[in-house]
DNA sequence: ATGAAAAAGGGGAAAATTCCCCTTGCTATA
DNA sequence: TATAGCAAGGGGAATTTTCCCCTTTTTCAT
């Protein structure tokens, strides 16, 4: 009996048809199994948070990144939080070294690309369940990256992101000051301060930098 | 034997985790079956040019839009001109007016996305194979949209393009006219009728909508 | 309690942006 | 062929942005 357990699998992720066919290609791994499937982190949640679920059995969750409703990393958090014994395998298309570094600091037990072939993914899955993590060199090198810099690492407080946001329109920087009920001389204060630590010139660089590193979304 | 003929599909994605997933599932219906992955466009295209594929057994191609090399776009208008008869459903993440209908007017069959059900999934499959066509409501709505607002719809030149693009950036207007060789005035013109067509102000609200739309990528 | 940051604000000026109105030369087309 | 349209470019000025150096007030740790 023992030898022929499957490791039992849970897919939370929102894209329908790459779950269910995900469903298939584990279910085609002798020692895994599928057995249930949420379209995010909400369901999920709900679901783990019924009585007649309280101990179920759960081997490895495959853990989406980018959803609606509730997110992988808000999800992670929670499971961080309530069921840390879970192994957690993040699965995300982009690699954005912050999701990633987030994702691993709550507990995620491996991160995968979509682009992976089936075979890495058998390894992984496989690892995580005998190891208790698998990392891919991708995933290695950032944290390594990420060791360097640690100091480097920019920081904002609450008035400044909330004039970078403010920043990020067609409003002058006296309408700015007004809204925000401070002096247009501390808002330039503000930009001089934000402009040297980005190390750029214009407000135009402020709008780029804002953008790419999500402060503001488009 | 002809009753039991399955449809031959060929999955385009450079997802391999989901293609090779998407593998399975379609080979769970009974009348369909995968026989060919490719990563991206130019893969696929250079296999079809292949002497010994030239008149091989296609009946129905999924094709991603968002991939490496050659993307689901490109791929569409090479299969115009030279596979015409090829019956393609487009397959996306996301809902973008604009490629949706690049796509359809280069002949997709059909556009999905990939939070599709496996159900509705498999309805599009066949009824493209037997109708020839599937749109979703998703699709339906966005094309009558576009009968209404064809001609509010905003056109660049390439030189207005050229300057957008270089207005999201540091550079000043004097720099960018040096780089397009043109008088700094000339270069103003340009930015005047931009803003009036765009209703804008500020060369920020030009680089909020170049980002939205996809003009420039951050 | 006190000295050192940090936050808020200011003067003044150069540079860049935005705006309006104008000239020239080319070309498409009725 | 006349003319309307458009691309390229210019004058000039009001605003806005950017920069540098300065003062006052608040906060906060020793």
């Amino acid at each position: 009996m023992k030898t022929n357990r499957k490791n039992k699998v849970i897919i939370v992720d929102d894209h329908l048809l790459f779950s269910q066919s995900l469903k298939f290609l584990i279910n085609s791994f002798s020692d895994f199994e599928v057995t249930h499937n949420f379209g995010n982190g909400k369901e999920f949640i709900q679901f783990l948070q019924e009585e007649e679920n309280l101990d179920i059995e759960v081997d490895l969750i495959l853990l989406d990144v980018n959803m609606p409703i509730l997110d992988g990393l808000s999800t992670m958090v929670w499971l961080k939080e309530n069921r840390p014994d879970y192994k957690v395998i993040a699965l995300s298309v982009n690699n954005e070294e912050d999701i990633i570094i987030q994702m691993i600091k709550n507990g995620a037990k491996g991160y995968l690309l979509k682009d992976t072939t089936p075979q890495i993914f058998y390894d992984a899955l496989k690892t995580v369940i005998e190891k208790g993590y698998f990392f891919t060199e991708m995933v290695s090198g950032i944290l390594v990256n990420r060791i360097d810099n640690e100091d480097k690492k920019l920081e904002f407080k609450e008035k400044e992101l909330d004039f970078i946001k403010r920043a990020c329109s067609e409003k002058t920087y006296k309408e700015i000051a007004d809204e925000m009920c401070l002096s247009p001389k501390t808002i330039d204060g503000y930009r001089e301060s934000i402009f040297a630590k980005l190390e750029i010139k214009t407000r135009i660089g402020l709008v780029l930098y804002a953008i790419k590193n999500k402060i503001v979304c488009v």
